[in-house]
DNA sequence: TTCGCTGCAAAACCTTTGCATAGAG
DNA sequence: CTCTATGCAAAGGTTTTGCAGCGAA
C-alpha cells in the first residue's frame, strides 16, 4: 500500500496494457506480496502469503506470474545454492544490477550490499571483452560475525 | 593424465585418507572426467562421459561423488539460471574465489574471467561487514559481441 | 574381515503444462 | 462477447535416499 507497492503494480499494469494483458486480482496480490515479503521469497512463500487472503489461489498461478514478471524485467530469479535451498528459486523484486548478496552458510541469513568495485568490474569487463552486460548475479558465501564467534567457541 | 588431473585425484585421495574414506575406480574416473570435460559440466554430462569407459556406473554415484567433492571444497556447484538450464547444477573444478563467469543469454556461451575489482570488492565487503568470505559466485549476463551484431541486423 | 561405497529402484522435490472454464476488457 | 488468465491435475526433469551386496584397506 505504500508508494513502492503502487509503483510495482503500476509498472506491471502498464506492461500488461501495452500487450493486451489483463490485471487480475491474483496478479495484484502477488505483486503486493513481493513488496511485503521483502528480500528474497520463494514461490512457495509467496503462495503461502497470498493464500491467507485468497485461499483459492493456486501455486501454478504464482509460478506463471513470476515467470512473466521475470521476462518483463520487473523481477529476477536467483539461486542461493547451499544445502536444502539448492533447488529452489528465489525472487528479487529490486533492480538487477545495483545490489549484491552475502549468504551466511551457517545461519542462512542474506545480507544485501552495494559495491562500487563491482560496478567497476562490470565496466572493465565489458570494455575489455566487448560484451554488453544486461544483468549480474553476485553472491558471496561465508560466515557472518555471529556465526564466526559460535564456531570459535564450538569448533 | 596431465599434472592437473593427478593433482585433483591426489588432493581427493588425501582428503579421503584423512577420514577413513576409500578411493574407488568410480571416484577416480569421475575426478578425471572433471578435468577432461573442462569448464562446467552437468552431472549428466559427467555420467555420459564416464559411462563410455565404465558402463556400469550409476548416475546416483556421480551425484554422491560430486556432493562429497563439494563439501570437501574441491569443486563448486553453480547455476547459470537461464532458460532450460535453470534447474540444472553445473560443477566447477577450479578454485572458487579467483574466477568469474559471463554467460551470453543468446548463444549460451560461458566466458571465464579474472577481476582485481572483484577481489577488491570481496575484501572491502568483509572489512566493512566483518563477514568472513569463503567462496563467491559472480555471473554477468548479457550479449557477446557476435550476438550483438546478430541482433542489430535482425532486431 | 570390516565397514564405506555402489547399483538399483523408488521417492522427493520443484516447476511446468494441457485443458476446460471463469472473468477482465 | 472475446480471448486471456486461472484452477486443477498430471507430467516433467533433476536430485536424493534406503537397502542389500560388493570390494578397498
Amino acid at each position: 500500500m505504500d508508494s513502492t507497492t503502487r509503483s510495482l503494480v503500476d509498472e506491471a499494469t502498464q506492461k500488461l496494457r501495452s500487450r493486451g494483458g489483463r490485471m487480475t486480482s491474483q496478479r495484484r496480490r502477488i505483486l503486493e506480496s513481493l513488496q511485503a515479503l521483502g528480500s528474497h521469497p520463494t514461490a512457495d512463500e509467496i503462495f503461502a502469503y497470498v493464500s491467507r487472503s485468497d485461499p483459492s489461489l493456486h501455486l501454478s498461478t504464482v509460478y506463471r506470474t513470476l515467470r512473466w514478471l521475470e521476462q518483463e524485467g520487473l523481477i529476477n530469479a536467483r539461486h542461493f545454492h547451499h544445502d536444502a535451498d539448492r533447488r529452489t528459486d528465489r525472487f528479487d523484486s529490486t533492480s538487477p544490477t545495483d545490489h549484491h548478496h552475502f549468504v551466511c552458510t551457517a545461519c542462512k541469513r542474506v545480507l544485501e550490499f552495494d559495491s562500487p568495485h563491482i560496478t567497476e568490474a562490470v565496466s572493465a569487463f565489458s570494455r575489455q571483452s566487448h560484451c554488453r552486460i544486461t544483468s549480474t548475479s553476485v553472491v558471496f558465501y561465508g560466515l557472518c560475525p555471529a556465526c564466526q564467534s559460535a564456531q570459535e567457541t564450538q569448533p
